[in-house]
DNA sequence: ATTCTTATTGATCAAGTGATCAACAATCTC
DNA sequence: GAGATTGTTGATCACTTGATCAATAAGAAT
């Protein structure tokens, strides 16, 4: 790749942290968590090992790190695509649309790696911590915003969040792992959904149903 | 340990498979699958890596195995639990709470490792298919004694089995990982199933209650 | 053009992994 | 008890991992 484009070309220092994260983040959406290695980073950056050393405390701080990037740009991106929405209803239905989409099954596999791989790196447990809360937290206020508005009603939005978090979890785990069939869990999800939420039921269908 | 009590005792092929079996499935409960290395067991044992070498083709098998008979014995146990059980809302009941308990953690680890090494342990992704096939096969016919009783009302027992699998599944993962409060957990399954099994409200709330 | 700063490298270490195999020795068989 | 069987060992290989450090050279400063 860009072994052999620009070899020997030397960058300012902020400029290789961030091709060092970019090369590390790549590496996990497509091999998983464990196959950041010190090696695999500097020769997708095209640069020898002890650079990547260099510039990194720790493959464990640099993993972590990663794994926080990944799961921060998604918030983000499904934040982005829930301004559009004009009902918290709608804004729900297209979040566990997202949430429960095909397309997420990389980011799924990080989660699990991070779940898994956690134990043994400390910054990883660490950090994985921060994006659960923060999802968590992103949900609450979501969940709040409804309340404010009337459309939602729940006496603890906050454990709320973090179940509808887990059944998502679980559902996406199940369907990377296994069975990929997401025809039948979305339906589930928002059933659940305006269970919990006091809504009408089939109040999160008809809300942006592909075809 | 037993390191130094029966030195150099030679014992027949089967009992050694049986130890090594047994020292895996502990030191996996304890540490995780991926700490089930040869010198790990070995050590375990009593014994030298070559011998823990000998009896198995390869520590990808050991490692599959060692997980297919920690869930496969999961399986039985809470299989024999649900014996007692008169009706099949009982045993739901049961089912969940059992599940959901806070002793499960060790074995949620271990399909989150499962998950997150099945994808460089061809066996072991395999064996976690079957497991996982196990586990719903179990559930599906505990929900056509049901519907066969007249107590469930299911269209797709299989499809729903997934469904409540894949909760559960998330919610002792978060459960493990991060917030251990199933006290807000069980209450969220027993909703759930009973309104996709067609049950009244609080059908499932009142079996099983502990003090 | 020369000096200086520092990004980058090559070599190398120590630790840990799975796996192999000739040699040993404990136990059984006769 | 002598011999055959085979469970067991010690030594060792090839490989991967994270990490270190003196030495190099690219680019800026003068």
């Amino acid at each position: 790749m860009s072994t052999l484009s620009a070899r020997n070309r030397r960058k300012a220092p902020a400029e290789r942290v961030t091709e060092i994260a970019l090369a590390a983040r790549q590496i996990a959406l497509t091999d998983g968590l464990a196959a950041i290695t010190v090696r695999a980073v500097a020769s997708r950056v095209g640069v020898t090992p002890a650079l990547v050393a260099h510039y990194q405390p720790s493959m464990n701080v640099l993993v972590a790190a990663t794994f926080g990037a990944i799961v921060a740009a998604e918030i983000d991106e499904v934040a982005a695509e829930l301004g559009p929405c004009q009902t918290s209803v709608d804004a729900l239905g297209v979040l566990i649309d997202t949430l429960l989409g095909p397309e997420r099954s990389a980011v799924t596999e990080i989660w699990l790696d991070a779940w898994s791989l956690g134990r043994r790196n400390p910054a990883l447990a660490a950090e994985v911590g921060r994006q659960m809360d923060a999802w968590q937290g992103f949900l609450v206020a979501q969940l709040r915003v409804g309340v404010a508005r009337g459309e939602f009603v729940t006496d603890d939005a906050p454990a709320l969040a973090w179940q509808l978090l887990g059944i998502i979890d679980g559902l996406n785990a199940h369907a990377t792992v296994r069975y990929g069939d997401a025809r039948t869990q979305r339906p589930l999800m928002r059933t659940i959904a305006e269970h919990e939420l006091a809504l009408p039921a089939g109040a999160l269908s008809g809300a942006a149903a592909a075809p």
